[in-house]
DNA sequence: CCAAAGAAGTTGCGTTTGCAACTAAAATCT
DNA sequence: AGATTTTAGTTGCAAACGCAACTTCTTTGG
């Protein structure tokens, strides 16, 4: 680790904390509102949208929609009930289950993203400029790519 | 709301949202690597240590440690159970209680500090040079201020 | 001044999550 | 091949949180 955490860095931290929290709950609540699925469900069945044949491993979901891989089993548990997804067997390696995205599941999906997309529109857009934009879509690319957790082996705070 | 999201936004949302959540994730897991209590007792017992006298009601404290009131009363019962906080009852208004930061508080704050500042200078002060740092610290104040549950009465996303 | 409305905090309950321990299947190493 | 290690996924359990309903106290309004 860096030793020394220069003061700007710090406020700009706190900053980024406490809007993100904010944010976040406030969409949360303005799916509920919606009678929409949370932003978890989201997340998963998006991921799988972008996925090859709309599928990935349990494994590849977990770490895709940012849960551990126990929270993701039990999240595929509900989207599995609700027929979002289906588990598929993988021939090749017996241990492997596909989380399968289904029809209903990619309906699902366009129903919750316009509350979603209204949500980042109200609350975070109108704050940043088109440059600003840019700029933040850069140094989060650095730092979302330096925390995956398949860069992270062993690494901790060095 | 602004109906239209420009490409640019919604990429720096989506990376943002991921950054956060690595980052978070991270900080937690060194926590309790550490032996340390998790953020959410930092916001808590911070927001106390900041505030005059070092006691808030629970109301206040609720809303800067970005909880819910019964997600609140919760916590601080934990942190009571601790002796890290004492609730105390106003006179003035006998409804209201405070949340009393004691001195056991304040050493556990500082005890997890060190472990909080590790993380913020791991995995996100690498990625971001001061001027980067000042942009940050100005877009996201605005987003934070925005987002101040005292702002938003009412508002939803419109 | 008393009743109704509002505000502060707590509690019951359900949801979601992670860790550790577990099962099952593949890969590795004699 | 047979034993060991590793990997994929699940499950028991407990922690943490939010919503809605509730109690208690204050404020407001007739």
């Amino acid at each position: 680790m860096k030793p020394n955490l220069p003061e700007g860095h710090l406020h700009a931290w706190r900053k980024f904390y406490v809007s993100f929290w904010r944010i976040f709950a406030a969409i949360e609540a303005d799916l509920v509102a919606a009678g929409q699925p949370s932003l978890s469900w989201y997340d998963a069945l998006y991921e799988l949208y972008l996925a090859p044949e709309r599928r990935l491993r349990m494994n590849e979901l977990a770490r895709s929609a940012l849960l551990s891989r126990s929270g993701l089993t039990r999240l595929v548990d509900r989207l599995e009930q609700e027929k979002l997804i289906e588990r598929k067997t993988c021939p090749e390696d017996r241990r492997v289950l596909y989380a399968q995205l289904t029809e209903k599941g990619v309906e699902v999906l366009r129903q919750i993203w316009p509350v979603y997309r209204a949500g980042i529109s109200s609350y975070f857009a109108p704050h940043v400029s088109a440059a600003e934009a840019a700029q933040l879509e850069k140094i989060f690319t650095k730092v979302a790519a330096a925390m995956d957790p398949a860069v992270m082996a062993g690494g901790k705070a060095e």
